[in-house]
DNA sequence: TCAAAAGTGTTTAAGATACACCCATGA
DNA sequence: TCATGGGTGTATCTTAAACACTTTTGA
């Protein structure tokens, strides 16, 4: 094989932030680390992309190993390259966030793996420059779902209007109006109702909707705001 | 210095999607490679990451080494990284694109480089998958100027409203009405008139405004639309 | 029967859109 | 003096925002 002369090779790592919703929470996959380096410490998950290996392919590994979850929604964010941001070793790091239904994934590997749901709220201080990812992961999260309809990633199947409000009222961390949110939503034809109503409820009992497949196919790419505050000026 | 036990360092390569605007269409400044590979055809400009460099100072130096610019507006768009990318040698490219005042670029660089400033419609095919680069550059472009007031950047110092709309007319490929253009823009306040008028302009002088510098620096990361059409639903 | 959450309708205000007229300039 | 492009005003329609009442449920 011939190769370029430049003789910077370089270490590519990733590392994932996984979003999750308990239904009142925005939550994050933290890992307390028990091996080196930064032992003890609160980090993202990571690892490294191999020579053979493409860029997509690694981080769905990496999400994989930790969830046991596929096909999830995972977006490349951006890549960290300061010099100094690993004291190890130089290495620059491309960063991925993913959006998980907390409750799909295998307890058994993410125990194995050290790892905890944290809320927000809690997030400890993370190794590295892993705070500034998240920061940034939150900001993305943020714009794009005010346009995108990638929320019902986080949500069940099967959910209720006001659950995918509660939704909303975590990501951007604000009261919405119950009514003018519902008018909104139905406007856009996204969801189906399903005739079956939400069973956990303790009052009234919500009626379930899931997806409508194909709209939704459309507002992944297409704009939808799902956020009433951002008319933008 | 203590290493990552992983071996596989791969070479990181940056390419940079440079944009401008001649007041009438959107260009991009090309390259018509006079070197390997793939001598003869058309690419971005690129470089390599050095080890002891900043991913963002790089990307600085790439477009310096090409324009004779700085203090540009750059910005990280995304990582490319299949294993096929580049049929040298595995190398993932970290993409920038620059926004730049087509008339303030050293002329004697450009020419050295071989590169030429070639409007969107004629682009021609370019080599490995900076062709994706450029598509994925200008959707962020469009993205970006409807939500954030980074259109500026493609402009003079002194500039006329309708200007600015031909500029916005040129980035979505579209004809907005020049009255209510103006309210919007106007109503900014982002904006500040120079008393000065637009000596080109063959018929009647338009008023030469320039930006109200701290207004404009808010709406940098604010959100502002200079899209009508973008309600957003 | 009462508290808590779900569902729906109305009124108002703001912003987007469409459209018409006058002004300045140089050929 | 006329064609071209710049500047401003107004009416209408759509959408967001604020707000009140009724229904369902389990304790």
């Amino acid at each position: 094989m011939i190769h370029y002369t430049h003789p910077s090779r370089i270490l590519v790592a990733l590392d994932c932030i996984i979003f999750g919703f308990d239904g009142e929470e925005i939550k994050l996959l933290l890992i307390k680390r028990n091996f080196e380096p930064e032992k003890g410490k609160w980090s993202l998950m990571g690892g490294f992309l191999n020579e053979t290996e493409d860029l997509e392919v690694a981080s769905q590994r990496i999400l994989y190993e930790l969830t046991g979850l596929t096909n999830n929604y995972l977006e490349q964010l951006q890549t960290f390259g300061s010099v100094s941001r690993d004291p190890v070793e130089r290495t620059i790091s491309v960063v991925y966030y993913a959006l998980v239904n907390i409750e799909q994934q295998d307890v058994t590997t993410i125990k194995a793996h050290n790892a905890y749901w944290i809320s927000l709220k809690n997030k400890p201080e993370l190794i590295f420059d892993h705070d500034a990812m998240v920061e940034q992961a939150l900001r993305q999260l943020r714009y794009k779902a005010a346009l995108h309809a990638i929320g019902f990633e986080l949500l069940p199947e099967k959910f209720t209007i006001p659950q995918l409000q509660k939704l909303y009222e975590a990501i951007y961390n604000t009261k919405l109006d119950r009514r003018n949110f519902s008018r909104k939503i139905i406007s856009t034809d996204l969801l189906v109702s399903t005739g079956e109503k939400d069973t956990n409820s303790a009052t009234k009992k919500g009626q379930l909707y899931k997806l409508n497949a194909e709209k939704y196919q459309r507002y992944l790419t297409d704009y939808v705001s799902f956020f009433p505050e951002l008319t933008l000026l």
